[in-house]
DNA sequence: TGGGAAAACCGCCAGG
DNA sequence: AACCTGGCGGTTTTCC
């Protein structure tokens, strides 16, 4: 039995967020093996809609698309105005009748315009965030959160959250390991977590999910330097080896130790840039138990070593540094394929 | 660079 | 019945 989902497209919208479920909701994945969605793209009145960009969009289908639907997904659209009677109503009917109601960025406001979030807990944009609060006082906006849900009612922040959010609803409908694939595929982290905060403007919590993993993942952002093995992690969260394994899988897409190589990776960066300390001192400050091993992981994760990565990213080279050609390799952080297992 | 020891990982399965 | 846990054995990865 496939899954319906139905995505409103609206006049004077950008198109990112549209086309984020439509990305991941929408394409057809069979010939990977993997499950998918029946996706509709529908308005409220036929004929063509500009879109941010100066181009139109159109689409045959209409609200009617939404009794069918088991999701219902508004991207971003107007923070100011009211929905129609007739987009509310379909709203609301949606969710009375069991449909999944998710929004993506500024989508909010329209939940809210509809009374969808009335004493429910909301995400939006945070740049917005006061003002849903301001204009809809039984929201309880909760600004720190990438996705929220709330009585079958999803909201999720800026942007690019909104593939969080429906990253979770492949996880939720199909299983970690499908939404990992659906991840894979994209080149997206399948999972955001402490280490991708640094490159986000503030760090954000996470929408939910295993509470004891991501309690232990928080500590170990902060403790990377300590020798940390897989019983130790275990005790810290009272549970047998065997099941923090599986949880943690579940919850992150990969397994502690190779978390563990790609978070020390990540952390090594920063002081590679910002000090002249010697990769064996980096090596011991973020937490590999050799320079060899920090050597190995970090050539297997970034494709240049230490020292050149230092060399290309620190600035100038130093009078004293020994001349050798490399290839170099733009900074990146560790790809969802170097942190997932490849099956 | 090689290879053996140790750790991490995971399928399987029994038990709660 | 559906779900989670954790021990066992074998394979893979990491360590030195």
């Amino acid at each position: 039995v496939s899954h319906r989902v139905a995505v409103l497209a609206r006049e004077g919208s950008a198109p990112f967020e549209l086309s984020i479920a439509v990305e991941i909701l929408g394409l057809d994945r069979t010939p990977s093996g993997l499950p998918g969605y029946d996706l509709v793209v529908c308005a409220e009145q036929p004929g063509p809609l500009r879109q941010t960009g100066g181009f139109t969009l159109q689409t045959d289908h209409g609200l009617e698309e939404f009794r069918h639907a088991d999701t219902v997904v508004v991207p971003a659209g107007d923070t100011r105005g009211d929905p129609s009677p007739a987009l509310a109503g379909a709203l609301r009917d949606a969710h009375a009748a069991g449909a999944r109601v998710v929004s993506l960025c500024t989508g909010s406001f329209t939940l809210a315009g509809a009374g969808l979030l009335d004493g429910r807990e909301a995400a939006t944009h945070w740049m917005y965030a006061d003002l849903l609060a301001a204009r809809f006082p039984r929201v309880r906006v909760n600004p720190d959160v990438l996705w929220v849900e709330s009585d079958g009612v999803f909201t999720s922040a800026g942007s690019a959250a909104g593939i969080d959010l429906c990253l979770h609803l492949v996880r939720t409908d199909y299983g970690a390991a499908v939404a990992n694939s659906y991840a894979r595929r994209m080149v997206v982290p399948p999972y955001r977590d402490g280490g991708q905060a640094q490159f986000i403007e503030r760090p954000m919590p996470l929408g939910a999910g295993d509470a004891a993993v991501h309690e232990l993942i928080a500590w170990l952002g902060e403790n990377l330097h300590r020798p940390l093995d897989l019983a130790a992690m275990a005790a810290r969260i009272h549970v047998s080896e065997r099941t923090l394994i599986r949880r943690f899988r579940e919850a992150t897409g990969t397994s502690p130790a190779q978390w563990l190589l790609a978070q020390r990776v990540a952390a090594s960066l920063a002081m590679l840039e910002g000090s002249r300390e010697p990769v064996e001192a980096v090596a011991a400050a973020v937490g590999f138990p050799s320079a060899a091993s920090f050597r190995h992981h970090f050539a297997r994760i970034m494709r240049t070593s230490p020292t050149a990565y230092r060399r290309t990213f620190a600035g100038a080279p130093g009078p004293d540094e020994p001349g050798r050609m490399r290839e170099l390799r733009p900074r990146r952080a560790p790809e969802p394929s170097e942190l997932a297992q490849a099956g």
